[in-house]
RNA sequence: GCUCCUGUGGUGUAGUACGGUCCAUCAUACCGGGUUUUCAUCCCGGCGACCCGAGUUCAAAUCUCGGCAGGAGCACCA
């Protein structure tokens, strides 16, 4: 079949030559024309935009979760999850579930503020509020419950070796001693851990899974373990907490969870969450994995250690300009739309990725940059006296400076006053340094002798420099911080001093664009970088 | 060690289910040019990749086998 249709091209194509060297080209598009003219366009290769579609999604409320440890802030890495899962949710017409995930008092805590903050940055993030929101901690008594019917079915068990025991069994391919107890004996046991009289480490209820699965992590793992500390919203009220992978698998099968979209980190919590389903009888959602991402510009961060540094004051708090928090992103001026962007062109794979915070820069630039007002900003500024060549000449005493170079509306403009005998302006020394004849923008060709600027012409006159200048009537100090690595430079310098509002965005002119912080009379205002 | 996942330019991504339409898409970065009274934006052009090997086939990024590399799980964390 394949030798007759290949002979078949090549005869084709062999008239097809000899049309074309008799006729030449242009007869054979002629034909084609006629016959199909289809065949003329060359069909690049259709580029799927957005998001994969999701499977199984027929005659279904789509529902999806996005379940973060409220042990601090959201940060970078969840914005992801958030993205994915409200863009999914959208596409389908379904909803989210937020659901915290705080069932550990001892390793990853739970922070009371972080609640709050979550939902807040939830919404941030996504646009708009999470559909329903859940607490684990406030769900106790339906794990606790189906915990319970796990034993009494005999699919559960009391474990009450050691993790180091129970680890030694398994890596010998042998059962816990505990397995094959007497559901009554199981149900004493639970009771005793229910009420306390058993300590920590001292038991563990397992799910029984088929002994001799291939992967030794699911075999009968974990489902609850003691845990006597005080939780910050239920304070001691349960001496018995799930582990995740327990109140996850119920968790979304209470909710009606569809689809779980999730770093591949979790692969084998679907596959011991599945055992699990199995037991009860239920469906597994559909799920899908993202890969480990990699920020170039911050290194390994975890919630737990930046509150650890946060603590030891080696940052300021979770809105130091050079963590990778939501909270930072935000105070530096981050539009979420950009974030959105960027994880949607990311999309969704299970590759292991190195990004890089340019890239979310490039998205922002994009929608800020036609917005955002400019501004000049002076740093390390040298004083000079200006004078004019030949007599005192007056110009216009208002000189007008658009506040945005691609703006139409002539009337949209900042205005600097001159005053009659107003002769001081500031530049930067880098300038200062290198030119010695320049055009201060917007105004005049200017050459400079020391400290002193001799207006040579309003009109430009040559292709001198164009630099960016401040007069002293309309400066004001700020200081601008930039995050650098570990560090955070600061920039002294002075800034334009009209129209300014604290918490705008402004680019300045041959700077970047930076947020203002803060306004504080008899205080230097306070920059904060965002990108250049 | 056991189990699992992933390999397309500097980075990220499309194409891979059903091999030909792919001398491989788009973005970002970088380089060059243009517009611009910002070293911003915008526009144009360029650069550069199918992990390796073998096999199947007229035809392989796509299928098979074998390597190699990177990552994850094996917590009484999430």
């Amino acid at each position: 079949m394949a030798k007759k249709l290949s002979s078949l091209i090549d005869s084709e194509v062999s008239i097809a030559n000899e049309i074309a060297a008799n006729d030449g080209i242009e007869s054979i598009k002629k034909i084609l024309t006629k016959l199909n003219p289809d065949a003329l366009v060359r069909k690049k290769q259709i580029r799927r935009t957005g998001l994969p579609d999701l499977l199984d999604t027929e005659n279904k409320k789509i529902i999806l979760r996005f379940a973060p440890n409220p042990n601090g802030p959201l940060t970078l890495g969840h914005s992801r999850g958030i993205v994915l899962n409200s863009q999914f949710a959208k596409k389908y017409n379904g909803k989210v579930v937020l659901r915290f995930d705080d069932t550990d008092t001892k390793v990853k805590p739970p922070m009371l503020e972080a609640y709050k903050w979550i939902e807040e940055e939830y919404e941030w993030i996504s646009g708009s509020p999470a559909d329903i929101v859940i607490r684990a901690s406030e769900r106790m008594p339906i794990y606790l419950d189906y915990a319970e019917k796990m034993i009494s079915k005999g699919f559960g068990y009391v474990c009450r070796c050691s993790s180091g025991e129970f680890k030694k069994l398994r890596d010998a391919g042998e059962v816990s001693p505990y397995r094959n107890r007497s559901i009554e004996e199981n149900l004493n046991d639970w009771s005793a851990m229910l009420d306390g009289k058993m300590k920590a480490g001292e038991g563990v209820v397992r799910v029984k899974t088929p002994t001799d699965l291939p992967n030794p992590a699911l075999r009968d793992w974990p489902a609850l373990r003691i845990q006597h500390g005080e939780h910050p919203i239920v304070g001691k009220m349960y001496k018995v907490w799930p582990l995740l992978d327990f109140q996850s698998a119920i968790e979304d099968h209470e909710q009606r969870v569809t689809h779980i979209i999730r770093g591949k980190d979790l692969m084998d919590s679907t596959r011991k969450q599945k055992l699990l389903y199995e037991h009860f009888g239920w469906d597994y959602p559909e799920t899908m994995y993202w890969g480990r991402v990699k920020v170039f510009e911050f290194g390994g961060f975890s919630t737990s250690g930046m509150r650890k540094s946060i603590m030891e004051s080696e940052y300021s708090g979770w809105d130091d300009l050079r963590l990778p928090t939501i909270k930072s992103l935000r105070r530096r001026g981050f539009d979420p739309s950009s974030l959105r962007s960027f994880w949607l062109d990311l999309g969704l794979t299970q590759k292991d990725i190195s990004i890089s915070m340019q890239t979310i820069e490039s998205f922002n630039i994009k929608k800020i940059d036609p917005i955002t007002p400019r501004r000049f900003f002076v740093r390390n500024p040298i004083k000079l006296k200006m004078s004019w060549k030949g007599k005192n000449k007056k110009f216009n005493d208002i000189l007008k400076i658009q506040n945005h170079p691609n703006s139409t509306n002539l009337d949209d403009v900042r205005k600097w006053r001159f005053n009659e005998f107003e002769e001081t302006l500031f530049i930067e020394n880098n300038d200062y340094i290198k030119w010695d004849k320049f055009r201060l923008k917007d105004f005049a060709d200017v050459s400079k002798i020391d400290k002193h600027c001799k207006v040579e012409s309003i009109e430009r006159q040559d292709n001198r420099q164009i630099i960016h200048w401040l007069l002293e009537s309309i400066s004001r100090e700020a200081v601008l911080h930039i995050p650098q690595g570990n560090n955070i430079m600061i920039h002294e310098g002075i800034i334009e001093n009209y129209n300014l509002e604290e918490g705008k965005i402004y680019q300045f002119e041959r700077v970047g664009f930076a947020k203002i912080e803060n306004i504080t009379p008899g205080k230097p205002i306070k920059l904060i970088w965002l990108h250049s």
